[in-house]
DNA sequence: TATTGGCACTCAGAGAGTAAGAGTGCTAAA
DNA sequence: TTTAGCACTCTTACTCTCTGAGTGCCAATA
């Protein structure tokens, strides 16, 4: 319904406003592009683009700046996946190697990822729904406490201490180990709960008390944690392109601090095309948050996808760019995970 | 050898000039204070202060404003340490209570901390120097891969996959492990690298080559870790103070996120009087840190000192509320950890 | 019908000039 | 040593004007 040129129209909007930070006037834009009819006719395009909100003049007498609606459909429809240049790559490459537990790698990507966009970088740890238990630990601590470490498949480690308000036997909990590991090695964390059942089978009263504070220790250890933690780095490019945010940074700080935000945030983002979802500036609906703008992707272990990355910075940003570098991280964390 | 009223003046300048952010005249001065004298006099003894660069006059007829100089001898001579309202204190027992795990005790920590001052806040993870070794755990996670976890007596739980190059025995493994903690149970981790030595002794070249291994792993994982860890919280609150950082805050929020760097300046910082330790705006040369200030307390457990928490904030900051405020956090971080 | 050149119109931003106000330093007197 | 008085400085706010970029519309053209 919207012509071919006056697409193009706004695919050079785009471009030029992203890289110039100017609104964009009819005569700059025949200047720099050979649409090979005068600005007049430039505007009369403009105009249409305006009637359907994909553009928007700051002030009658100023040129002209893509609207979120505008965006939205430049990323859909008119960019293309930028390939990495040479230079990109290889700082990939120089990132990952000798990278040795998830902490690391973790830790790495995001400050990879946040280096090459030049944005804020947003790493989300795996989720513990899609694994299982490698291993189960018990470890007496204090007489009446026992350290409880739980390592799944992904390689995530976490670990708890129990208080157990009882002194209690160091063979007992050696005995309990060996029957949390025989019964739970290998099950998938959404079984956990099932299977843990019969722990407490054939103990005496003192004992099955203990072994019942552990299990439900264990299983809160395993739902607490399916809120995942996330990983940030780059906070100090949004103060560079401060710019960008009207008003103040300081609500968009606040909402990337707010890990709680930001995962509800990257958790309803389910991917749409070329294996990103991105919500740009009022699409997303948390405060402080109108004038940026999210790119996210998810990475994989074992062939399904166990969390996501991605990036997040002004509305005004060069999409093309950071959808490629985070798809290009995401698959470079996934090749490090599967080794 | 400066007159005691000149020194009130400097106070008093201080004082207003943290609550009203304006350059601070004679005539205000004497309004807002009972000096007894005319603002004339006044003006006789900001000559005098500003021939001792305490403060400075950003132009010829603006008021003053302290130096870095001013504000050191103000937090050294002139302000005293302000109690906690309730509050406040009400605010930390709330926020400190049902804490568990070391990660989760210092996260609280840090965002009360960034709360109470609203300045960034920070907390270092106890430094392993002091520590002693509470369990060594060895954990077969594949068939050539073990898990190692490192448990210290201060709650601190580190872990690393050793990769072994070649098949082990479960029943090895088990038996070093055994073997370690006979060794080193209870060691300084000062001590670990002496004491290690001889667990290798009466086997056989292979399982010798694994044992090394894992204790070369082991001893990289008490001395990487002497580099220690810091978390933050609050990079929201620089945004709000940006009027307080010529410039951007940029670099400051650059600085920060440089790990290296803050732990760097809080290792170099050591407690001077009220135990804590201040750095004010370019008495700390890093840069981007020119117009920022930091407060850092040491917190201690088992009765040494065992890490630093503190915040960081412009250079005119409220000192006494932040120095206060930064105390009771620490030690209130004390008495949990001690529990 | 789509495109174009022409033209009047609008408006933000830059610059200049002015006035007000806050604050200073200096001097001479108390 | 303190004080009142005063001339002087300099920032800030305000107003006014001017310029230029950019627009929308219209009539002519291909």
């Amino acid at each position: 319904m919207i012509p071919d040129r006056s697409l193009e129209v706004l695919r050079a909007i785009v471009q030029d406003y992203i890289a110039s930070k100017e609104p964009v006037g009819s005569k700059s834009l025949v200047e720099r592009h050979s649409f090979g009819v005068s600005a007049a006719t430039i505007r009369n395009d403009m105009a249409l683009l305006e009637d359907e909100e994909l553009i928007h003049a700051p002030h009658t007498s100023a040129g002209r700046v893509p609207t979120d609606k505008g965006y939205r459909l430049f990323v859909d429809r008119l960019s293309e996946v930028k390939p990495l240049n040479a230079a990109e790559r290889q700082a990939i490459e120089n990132f990952m190697v000798g990278s040795a537990d998830l902490d690391e790698t973790l830790g790495r990507t995001v400050r990879l990822l946040s280096q090459l966009t030049n944005q804020v970088a947003i790493v989300q740890y795996p989720t513990l729904g899609k694994a299982s238990v490698r291993h189960i630990e018990l470890i007496p601590a204090t007489d009446t406490r026992v350290l409880m470490v739980l390592i799944t498949d992904s390689g995530r480690i976490q670990q708890h201490v129990v208080e157990l308000g009882a002194k209690v036997d160091e063979a007992f909990i050696a005995e309990l180990r060996a029957k949390l590991n025989s019964a739970l090695s290998g099950a998938a964390l959404t079984d956990v709960s099932v299977k843990v059942k019969s722990v407490a089978a054939g103990m005496n009263a003192e004992q099955s008390k203990i072994a019942n504070l552990i299990v439900k220790n264990l299983l809160e250890q395993v739902d607490a944690n399916r809120q995942e933690k996330i990983i940030l780095s780059g906070a100090s490019n949004l103060a560079k392109r401060e710019e960008d945010f009207p008003g103040s940074i300081s609500p968009v700080l606040e909402a990337i601090e707010e890990q709680v935000v930001l995962l509800k945030l990257i958790s309803e983002m389910q991917a749409e095309q070329h294996g990103v979802s991105l919500r740009i500036g009022r699409e997303n609906q948390f405060e402080g948050l109108e004038n940026a703008s999210i790119v996210v992707s998810g990475y994989e272990n074992q062939g399904s996808e166990i969390a996501k990355l991605g990036v997040i910075g002004p509305t005004r940003m060069d999409y093309s760019s950071n959808i490629s570098a985070v798809l290009a991280v995401a698959r470079y964390l996934t090749k490090t995970l599967d080794k």
